[in-house]
RNA sequence: GCCGAUGUGGCUCAAUUGGCAGAGCAGCUGAUUUGUAAUCAGCAGGUUAUCGGUUCGAGUCCGAUCAUCGGCUCCA
């Protein structure tokens, strides 16, 4: 039989020989590394017997399919480690992961301490060298084999298994036995590095009615190398932690009696979020056709009624009014006797306010499309453990428009809305760091969404089209759609790995109707709009945070709370220094002083921690050449040049939104070590 | 909402089996007048998150609440 590699290169064997076998014959150190082999393109185990032509792709830990099988084994370690030292303990599952895996256990929380344990079992596994071996059993077996060794959610597992499965069994050693599809290491001892990393609660089967299971993340890589490089990255990156920077920088605080979700910000803070409030509102208005509207923070709950807010969304949102009953209604789900007219609601969103905007007078449909937006802040009642930081809050503001467009006009406009949004990301310097999603209905869970399927797929299929066409790469998630449509979400990555939805364009086929929206056509019908709905710089929040964790607090200076700060060498300079910093702010640059009697090197240094771009350094040359010395973020020392030439280099850079490049950290590190 | 950890001056952290709440940085005052990442000295700063309990005595032990963090679930 002819084996064709991965790499073009053609074997010839006689008879039928198992994959690990032509893993060896190719190369040995590759068999020692590999995990798993692509057998005609399907992943499988290394035991598994090719017998006719195939093409073969041997799995290592180098690639994504086969550091998963190693992970995945490394997973199985685990639990034979639990089960060694806590027989008590339930299995469930224990995939692998982006960074490493998990295994869900039932039984009492672990600690640190006996993560540490684990550790030091499962080492004693992997030196054990315990080889591992699959078998299939059939259903009746199967279910018999796990009562026997008293796993009762893998017979669960089982019993949803389709009847006609093969059920796969992998034993590790003379004692672990676990129902997985595999495919793993042949033995314990090819795990080279792992780590425990962490131990928290999970529901089983992610379901929140169910049991709440004790789960343990782990990972685990090729070498030791790159598990230390790992371990490093996620030391490091903490320390982009939009959470611990915003804090120290003073950007935003919190305060135990005002409550969870409920940030306040600081006056630098403030200061940024009103610069990017400022050049998002002057964009959409002067160059998208924008008109802006201010409408109210709450409304009576007949509102939300129309929007379906009250019947889909009604625990999510403040009522005020008949409290208690309100609160009864939502705790029983049963209707109260409440005098409606007496319960508001804080909004949760703008549109409705705006529809009736659009309804307060007659439409033509040349009027079309009409784009109203908002700085529009909103508040929802998030339950208490969902709050972070800034990217989860319960009042937030967010750059809100609707657009009311003609159907002719609706894939124009959505395209619109997306570059939009691209300008932005492409001004704030975030454009690489996102991906796209078309967010769909789930058809299993209709209700959870108003309208009818046939208006979801169509819909759908718009912004499937649209996205193709604009050649954006993206992917599909159902069940992620708004109840009133699907969108386009914009989503990005926090430090924590964790996705965060950030931007979004929606399609809405369903509310002017609810609203009764419409407009007059040329031949003088009424006739139904479409509505879209869109952010354009996300929620100030949390786009907001995202800046504090691409630039770890060095934003680029347009954004800057301090974009300049005068150093005068001693006080003999003050007078000159506070002339150039009068000059400065002529100009509308944030600029301050420095003024205390301290060392250049003292000031500089706190400068460079208040991440201030430019430090002007002013001494007696200066104060008579009418110049300033620059050291900036970006260059370091620059050298003296006149101030007017300076105030027109900033002035331009902020003018154009520059994201100057950083010059690599060489102080602070050196500094440290001095130290 | 669920599981777990945490909460001590503005910040980072100490405080022995329950026994006088302490340090560095920041701040303030004074001296110093400084040329590109930390000048020196002094002073002030606390109902140990809040409320309750045990105890002769609580930062420490117990309970409740609030908040912060990591997960789960949720995220119109």
């Amino acid at each position: 039989m002819k084996i064709t590699l991965k790499d073009g290169s053609v074997k010839e064997y006689e008879g039928a020989k198992r994959v690990y076998d032509i893993a060896l014959d190719i190369s040995e150190g590759l068999a020692r590394a590999a995990c798993a082999a692509e057998l005609d393109g399907k992943v499988v185990d290394l035991r598994t017997v090719v017998d006719s032509d195939a093409e073969l792709n041997i799995l290592t830990a180098k690639d994504k399919e086969g550091l998963a099988a190693y992970r995945h084994t490394t997973a199985h370690v685990l639990a034979e480690a639990v089960k060694r030292l806590f027989p008590e303990a339930k299995l469930t599952i224990g995939p692998s992961i982006d960074t490493g895996f998990y295994y869900d256990f039932d039984f009492r929380p672990f600690s640190r301490e006996d993560l540490d344990a684990l550790e030091a079992e499962m080492k004693k596994i992997i030196k054990a060298d315990e080889k591992i071996e699959r078998f299939t059993l059939n259903r009746a077996d199967a279910i018999k084999k796990m009562e026997e060794i008293g796993e009762p959610y893998k017979v669960e597992l089982i019993n949803d298994l389709p009847e006609d499965a093969e059920l796969s069994f992998y034993s590790q050693g003379d004692s672990f036995v676990d129902l997985c599809a595999g495919p793993h290491l042949m033995s314990t001892k090819y795990i080279k590095a792992f780590k425990l990393l962490s131990s928290s609660g999970a529901y089983w089967r992610g379901d929140e009615n169910k049991a709440m299971l004790q789960r343990i993340y782990g990972t685990a890589y090729a070498s030791k190398e790159e598990l230390q490089g790992y371990l490093d990255y996620l030391e490091d990156i903490k320390k982009r932690d939009h959470n611990r920077i915003g804090r120290e920088m003073e950007l935003f605080t919190t305060v135990d009696v005002i409550g969870q979700g409920l940030p306040l910000f600081m006056p630098k803070g403030t200061r940024m979020l009103e610069t990017l409030q400022r050049w998002i509102e002057d964009k959409e208005d002067k160059e998208w056709g924008y008109v802006r509207t201010k409408t109210p923070l709450m409304a009576k709950s007949d509102l939300y009624k129309i929007s379906g807010h009250w019947d889909h969304y009604k625990d999510g949102m403040f009522i005020l009014g008949d409290e208690e009953k309100v609160l009864d209604e939502v705790k029983s789900g049963e209707d109260v006797e409440i005098k409606e007219s007496n319960v508001y609601a804080l909004r949760p969103m703008t549109c409705p306010f705006q529809f009736f905007i659009y309804k307060a007078s007659q439409k033509s449909y040349r009027d079309l499309p009409i784009r109203m937006a908002e700085t529009s802040t909103l508040f929802r009642n998030e339950d208490s453990g969902e709050m972070h930081g800034l990217t989860r809050v319960r009042q937030f503001t967010i750059t809100e428009a609707h657009l009311i467009v003609r159907p002719d006009q609706a894939v124009e406009e959505f395209k619109g809305a997306l570059s939009l949004i691209k300008e932005c990301l492409t001004t704030l310097g975030l454009q690489n760091d996102v991906t796209y999603r078309l967010s769909k209905w789930d058809p299993n869970n209709k209700e959870k969404y108003i309208g009818d399927p046939k208006t979801w797929e169509e819909t759908e299929q718009h912004l499937r089209d649209i996205l193709v066409e604009l050649d954006v790469p993206f992917y599909e998630a159902v069940g992620e759609a708004a109840f009133y449509g699907p969108k386009v979400d914009i989503n990005t990555k926090n430090v924590y790995g964790k996705e965060d939805t950030v931007m979004t364009v929606q399609w809405d086929p369903m509310n002017a109707e609810r609203f009764d929206m419409y407009y007059i056509d040329q031949n003088g019908e009424k006739q139904r709009p479409l509505i879209i709905h869109r952010t354009s710089a996300g929620c100030y929040e949390r786009t907001f945070a995202w800046l504090i964790e691409k630039y770890m607090g060095k934003f680029p200076t347009w954004l800057c709370p301090e974009q300049v700060r005068v150093l005068p060498i001693s006080d003999k300079y003050e007078d000159y220094a506070k002339q150039v910093e009068k000059e400065l702010k002529k100009n509308d640059i944030y600029a301050s002083c420095d003024l205390r009697s301290e060392k250049i090197g003292y000031k500089i240094r706190e400068a460079r921690k208040a991440r201030v771009p430019y430090m002007l350094i002013v001494g007696e040359k200066e104060q008579e050449d009418g110049t300033v010395s620059v050291r900036s973020r970006f260059e370091g020392d620059e050298g003296a040049k006149p101030l007017s030439e300076f105030i027109n280099a900033i002035c331009e850079e902020i003018r154009t939104k520059a994201i100057r490049e950083e010059k690599a950290e060489e102080g602070e590190t050196e500094a440290k070590k001095m130290r």
